[in-house]
DNA sequence: TATCCGTGGCC
DNA sequence: TGGCCAAGGAT
């Protein structure tokens, strides 16, 4: 591309980010000496998410609670988990603790230092070191990916070449809302599948509008759907809570499965309380939640919580669902008082 | 390289 | 309603 056109991209490009770009987002307006710190902290809760979700519940009460690196380094786990509750891909939260116990009490602004952290990634390093430390970089996320696909008419790009692309049309006089704009673009007009081309800055230089949906391809999910079988067992008032040590859902508190017991029934015949429907990943979860009133029925080790402890616990969606039901069936009321 | 790891909202 | 998606990273 010469010199040039280049120039009318990021003129195009920025004239457009000044009338419909999100100026609205907290953390693309952060001053001082923690705002790396604030971006970072969004970038961790966007990855996978939606701006919605992390603007609705997440962002603000996590900065409240935790306003430094500094203050989060002492941060205990589960009050970690606990403000990452509902939010999924709970790695995410394990891995903040330990990079800020690693840094202690300033990020550094390097990618190739921050891509060493536990939970920085590629695109993550680049946008904490352009956002929050205003360093002249590039990085491709799922967004620019898009756009870059098919600006460029890049069929099943490798990574290094959306790398290349990103650098190639990278604005070095204003790297943030070059890289924010080309955000904007990908979620509000580039779009995976009806994209607006009409309305879009870059149309004049596109390579691919005519036809958008080859650069978007996706493999099929093929999603399994499985019964799981919960327990809800109480004890002298006092709840059982399984808390989990394998990769799913790791730190958080769950309600542990029952073992299966065939019987002439069918596979359970404790006292049923009730079911929903809950999906993760490929999974589709018909839980099923019976009363258990030995703990030789529960597959997990289990401890026990008064229900003045409950909202203190890191917990899931999935969780979170159980307790909903139980209230909204008044189930137990007397004993457990919620 | 492919799969795992969550969730809520959309049509 | 069910399939699909959204500012990825770890294994």
């Amino acid at each position: 591309m010469e010199a040039k056109t280049l120039q009318s991209v990021h003129d195009e490009i920025l004239k457009w980010y000044k009338t419909n770009g999100r100026k609205d987002l907290p953390w693309r307006n952060l001053k001082g000496e923690n705002a790396p710190y604030g971006v970072y902290v969004s970038e961790i809760m966007l990855q996978q998410t939606q701006v919605a979700t992390v603007l609705g519940k997440y962002y603000e009460p996590f900065l409240n609670e935790f306003p430094s690196l500094e203050a989060l380094k002492e941060a205990n786990e589960e009050r970690v988990l606990y403000l990452w509750r509902g939010l999924g891909y709970y790695l995410r939260a394990r891995n903040m603790l330990k990079t800020a116990r690693i840094c202690g009490k300033y990020l550094p602004s390097n990618p190739k230092e921050l891509i060493k952290l536990p939970g920085i990634g590629e695109y993550t390093a680049g946008a904490i070191a352009c956002f929050g430390f205003g360093k002249s970089v590039s990085f491709v996320d799922g967004n620019i990916k898009r756009v870059l696909s098919r600006f460029f008419a890049l069929k099943s790009p490798k990574n290094n070449e959306l790398q290349e692309a990103a650098q190639k049309i990278l604005n070095q006089q204003n790297s943030f809302d070059h890289n924010q704009a080309l955000l904007d673009i990908g979620a509000l007009v580039c779009l995976p599948l009806s994209p607006k081309c009409v309305i879009c800055p870059l149309q004049l230089w596109c390579k691919g509008w005519q036809e958008p949906l080859v650069y978007t391809q996706k493999k099929k999910i093929t999603y399994e759907v499985l019964d799981l079988n919960l327990g809800l067992c109480v004890l002298d008032g006092k709840i059982a809570l399984a808390k989990s040590e394998i990769s799913l859902y790791k730190g958080l508190y769950n309600f542990p499965r029952v073992v299966e017991t065939i019987t002439d029934e069918g596979i359970l015949s404790f006292p049923f309380v009730g079911e929903f429907r809950h999906s993760y990943t490929r999974y589709r979860l018909k839980v099923k939640v019976y009363l258990i009133s030995d703990m030789q029925y529960l597959q997990e080790r289990v401890e026990f919580f008064d229900f003045r402890e409950l909202d203190k616990l890191p917990m899931s969606s999935m969780t979170l669902k159980v307790f909903d039901m139980i209230r909204e069936k008044k189930f137990l009321d007397l004993q457990l008082q919620i």
